[in-house]
DNA sequence: CGCATAATTGATGGTTATCAAGACCAGTGG
DNA sequence: CCACTGGTCTTGATAACCATCAATTATGCG
């Protein structure tokens, strides 16, 4: 393989330097190649799947229905992240998987793991630390539902984005596009349509962010920041404690 | 070692039979014992404490806390769980401890988990797997503090710790001790004190579940579970694609 | 151009927060 | 034995935040 332009491999370069041996076994989860369109669902929770996926390119969210229509986002994926671990745990799919615009999917068996686990204790250890990481953010996603006003969730959200947004693309500066409806952010955040535009329109007023044709510009990131005493867990994981 | 009576080795064994490696690699974790108060703070985000702990006794709690004074209980940890396994990824930890009442814990540092990795592929993966699994309960969570009413977070609360409770206890029937004041599980599910006391009156008098003197019977479990579509996310892992 | 999707804005209402007072209980010291 | 205390729970009155509903205005696309 070599040099490839892989998301995966970029993004997880990130955290360690990787052993050709990982490489190889990281390439071999991106063989297979699947497009999908704007808003096509993925998978659901009904069928039975039993991949998984890394994200070559474009937005896709994994949601969660409630029984009356009540929908609750979970993640929001970007190219280079491996959607799906999180149903390593169980037969079936524990959400479901929707494109926010047209994507290219690779997706692999739960056995492509099993690979890397028996093989590589380095790349085990990495992976085992992104999930543990993905549990610190699902917590601070969970103060924000459990203890923030409908602003402060908003701008939490949009600095969990950019930051994320920043492992990959360094020249990421204050701009973000946003490939989502107002009825979708609303859905991560656990607030209505309507209040996410009000909410949005008060936060410009205020001055910290201004919305752009495509997406958001944080004018006042420290103050976002600041709000919601916002904590970067994407740039710096401790991997000291990883077997070479 | 042969026989423990330990509770990690009891909820592991549920879902997969350990080696007798596996065993003595789990029993090295537990090795050392500390004692805790009612209410005692075993560490705190301040200090950066590079231990993780199994729990032999108690009910302790993770918490974040906000700069004005809120506060997000983000999960209860019971006899045999691991505790700060997502700091694994940080400097520090993430989060607070806290003992609900007086417990005993088994400190042990992040390089435990080496010897685990390196050595031991099977239990590898099934850490791996309790983990993406927690990431699973956190979603569940999510979506009942961002979609659900006052009264169904109540209801999904109670049935996620039975469903806990069952898995190393058999003889748990549809009773369950709760050494947790309602400021507490108010601080769990986005709610204050108040209405916590509000929503399990209105519960009580709708007789799906009745108050005791120490803690709450699930009267009419099976339409609490409907009333939250509620999956129960322990009884069953898929280990089907584990090494051996 | 016409139609569907998305965003905005205003009026109204409901769920939950806040505030405050009182009841209950366990432990403590007089 | 009995006030006293601190913690917890309960109950009621009021208020805030956000949901709901509805109408209107962009925006994009065949």
């Amino acid at each position: 393989m070599g040099q490839t332009d892989s998301c995966l491999i970029t993004k997880l370069s990130h955290y360690v330097d990787l052993s050709d041996h990982s490489r190889e076994l990281l390439s071999e989860l991106e063989k297979e190649e699947r497009a999908v369109a704007r808003h096509e669902e993925v998978y659901s929770v009904a069928e039975k799947s039993r991949f998984m996926y890394v994200v070559k390119s474009g937005w896709l969210y994994s949601y969660i229905d409630l029984a009356d229509g009540r929908r609750q986002i979970v993640k929001i994926h970007h190219p280079g992240d491996i959607v799906g671990l999180p149903d390593l745990a169980f037969e079936g799919p524990t959400s479901n998987l929707r494109a926010c615009e047209p994507a290219v999917l690779c997706p692999f068996p739960k056995q492509g793991l099993n690979a890397i686990l028996t093989s590589a204790p380095q790349l085990s250890a990495l992976l085992f630390t992104l999930s543990v990481r993905d549990n610190v953010v699902l917590v601070d996603n969970m103060t924000a539902l459990g203890r923030m006003s409908a602003r402060e969730r908003i701008a939490w959200f949009l600095l969990d984005l950019i930051s994320r947004l920043r492992i990959t693309n360094r020249n990421v500066t204050d701009a973000l596009r946003l490939p989502l409806t107002q009825t979708e952010i609303g859905d991560m955040l656990g607030l209505t349509n309507v209040y996410v535009s009000k909410s949005f329109s008060s936060l410009e007023r205020d001055g910290v962010l201004e919305r752009t044709v495509d997406g958001v510009r944080l004018l006042r990131e420290q103050d976002l920041a600041d709000m919601v005493d916002f904590k970067n867990r994407y740039a710096d994981m401790d991997t000291s404690w990883f077997p070479c």
